[in-house]
DNA sequence: GGCGGTAGAA
């Protein structure tokens, strides 16, 4: 208490005269209070006309949140310049009101004066509170304010127009940008790297990754080419062969996005090859990167790897521990996510909503009703934590997935407001598993209301139909869909073979050893028939013959991959493979016989989570 | 005389 008043008395005792003097202490200021009280001597040393010390001051008050105080500050300033209005559309959008730093920016635009116009500073302000806001309309018009103003070649609005493109949904504007750009620098290329992540478009991604390390990386074209298949577009890969970067290369923000890139896609070998250059670059020791390995490693299947890497770690944050959390949840080690979320409690690191999303998913993927039902309970009562839409999406997801649809419904009657879209997705997947028709009606009416684009819903609930033999209400769906327009994701399947990646569509004949891949299904197809498997064909098709469905199953992606690794791997080797999509109910089953017969492991990871088959059982416990 | 763009977990 002593010391504390000590300093108090010297900051009041000298009273700074020069506007030097004054401008050193307010950059020195570590508190809200010596601000407020460096105001007042400003005030009473008449410098309430200067636009120095006011300027400073503004920008140091928004440092401290304090947005209501630097607003009237502003606003009592007769003559702003054109740097102060900087500092307040800026310190607007850095204090979580974007949409107040577009009005301001508006305001002060409206303004005739030449010298209020807006500059380069300006727009690398407003246009990032553009793209939180998501607004369209205001975006398009700040780029035609930067074409006319004539900073099409500023780096920083450059960078800050890319992302604004990706938030906005529009991926071909972000790199028509990138593309205009008379010159790249690192920044503004990891701009262009995570949004493309962001947009799926992994393999554009990592096509200017390439551009970035080329000259430290061997062999990388045979596996450009493979992930190109993948995606949407292989002339992308050419583009960027064609384009010029400078001597940029990747840093750490660059090596988050490109792990994301790689977790996302299941490529593992790339993500490998990404650890090794973060060692020999001394990344290791930045958080984001290590808590980004954790999350490659584990959704590329190694989730041992990510366990041993996630104890190495010093500085671990909340999002590492989510990211263990998640990953255990991902491949049904339900126990092992519990033993961490309480060894997390005990750590004294802050839980997040994150948090206990992470953990009643584990719970979920691993069937633990009562320890989700628990967590849930906990979350307010011990921690704070309101649940918002998505934790009870996922308590919807614990009580259907364990087939208690009654319990999920009435969970859900007591989610006070709209229960949203989340949710009746959710009950909608957990009647798929469960065969149940009339809640699964009943959901998809409340979907195909609220979100009538989305095409997924129309497949499932055909498919829950379908399981029920009721192939007219399977077609009518069906025939809705078509009428809408609305087209399915083509499912496909990637595995990696020492180091390369093949990627599978339905009925593909595209792969050089496609003759083989056929022969070796037939094969597998009449053992498999001898240990008791049956083509599961309700759920994917209607009204065709028999025996035609069982033909069209037998060549899903998932079974191609796993034909091409069964060839082309030692007898004994685990295989694994990656579907974009929910691997199907035949796929499922057949995994199972398949690994049976063959004696071999099969870890799957679909759009959901791991399968891992093994003598004829999976670890999902058949419910996913 | 002082302002700038990009990253990890569901």
């Amino acid at each position: 208490m002593a010391a504390a008043g000590a300093v108090t008395t010297v900051a009041a005792s000298y009273v700074p005269r020069t506007r030097d003097s004054f401008l050193h202490l307010l950059s020195k200021a570590v508190t809200l209070s010596h601000l407020t009280e460096l105001h007042a001597q400003l005030l009473h040393n008449g410098f309430q006309s200067d636009i120095a010390t006011t300027t400073k001051l503004t920008h140091r008050l928004f440092d401290f949140s304090a947005v209501h105080h630097a607003r009237s500050l502003f606003f009592s300033f007769p003559e702003p310049d054109r740097f102060l209005c900087n500092v307040l559309v800026k310190g607007l959008a850095s204090n979580e009101s974007p949409r107040s730093a577009i009005a301001a920016f508006k305001r002060l635009r409206e303004r005739k004066s030449i010298d209020l116009g807006p500059d380069n500073f300006t727009y690398a302000f407003v246009i990032p509170a553009a793209a939180s806001v998501g607004d369209v309309k205001v975006g398009i018009s700040l780029h035609g304010q930067v074409i006319v103003g004539g900073f099409c070649s500023d780096l920083f609005i450059g960078s800050a127009l890319i992302d604004l493109y990706f938030k906005l949904g529009r991926d071909d504007m972000a790199r028509k940008v990138f593309d205009e750009m008379p010159e790249r620098d690192a920044v503004l290329c990891n701009t262009m790297v995570s949004g493309l992540g962001r947009s799926s478009r992994f393999e554009d991604s990592i096509g200017i990754f390439r551009r970035m390390s080329e000259k430290t990386l061997a062999s990388w074209n045979a596996m450009i080419s493979g992930y190109a298949q993948n995606g949407l577009t292989e002339a992308a890969v050419s583009l960027f062969q064609e384009m010029q970067m400078s001597n940029v290369s990747p840093n750490p923000v660059t090596i988050t996005s490109i792990l994301s890139a790689c977790a996302q896609l299941g490529a593992l070998s790339l993500g490998q090859w990404v650890h090794g250059l973060i060692k020999s670059n001394k990344f290791d020791s930045n958080i984001y990167v290590s808590t980004a390995l954790i999350d490659m490693y584990a959704k590329c299947g190694s989730i041992v790897e990510a366990r041993r890497l996630f104890e190495s770690i010093p500085n671990k944050n909340d999002v590492t521990w989510n990211a263990m959390i998640s990953g255990y949840g991902l491949h049904g080690h339900g126990q092992e996510a519990l033993k961490l979320f309480h060894e997390m409690v005990s750590s004294g690191t802050p839980l997040t909503r994150i948090t206990f999303l992470s953990i009643l998913h584990a719970c979920s993927h691993s069937g633990l009703v009562k320890e989700g039902e628990q967590i849930f309970k906990s979350m307010k009562r011990d921690h704070g934590f309101e649940p918002i839409s998505e934790h009870n999406a996922c308590m919807v997801d614990i009580l259907g997935r364990a087939g208690k649809l009654k319990e999920a419904l009435d969970f859900i009657e007591g989610i006070p407001g709209d229960p949203g879209t989340p949710i009746w997705s959710t009950l909608l997947g957990a009647c798929m598993v469960h065969k149940d028709t009339n809640v699964a009606r009943m959901a998809s009416e409340k979907l195909f209301e609220s979100d009538p684009g989305n095409m997924g819903y129309y497949v499932l609930m055909s498919n829950i139909y379908s399981s029920d033999k009721n192939y007219p209400g399977a077609a009518f769906v069906r025939q809705v869909a078509k009428k809408r327009n609305l087209s399915k994701t083509p499912g496909c399947t990637l595995i990696e073979i020492h180091q390369k990646p093949h990627v599978f569509k339905a009925g593909d004949w595209s792969h050089p050893l496609s003759r083989a891949i056929y022969a070796e299904l037939e094969r597998l197809n009449g053992k498999m028939k001898e240990a008791g498997y049956q083509a599961e064909t309700m759920t994917s098709l209607h009204d065709v013959e028999e025996e035609e469905k069982e033909l069209m199953v037998n060549v899903h992606s998932e079974k191609l991959a796993i034909a091409f690794g069964l060839l082309s791997t030692e007898p004994g080797t685990e295989i694994r493979i990656f579907k974009n999509l929910r691997i199907c109910l035949d796929c499922h089953t057949a995994s199972k016989y398949i690994s049976r017969v063959t004696q071999r492991v099969i870890v799957a990871r679909d759009a959901n989570r791991f399968h891992r088959f093994e003598d004829g059982v999976c670890s999902c416990g058949d419910y996913w």
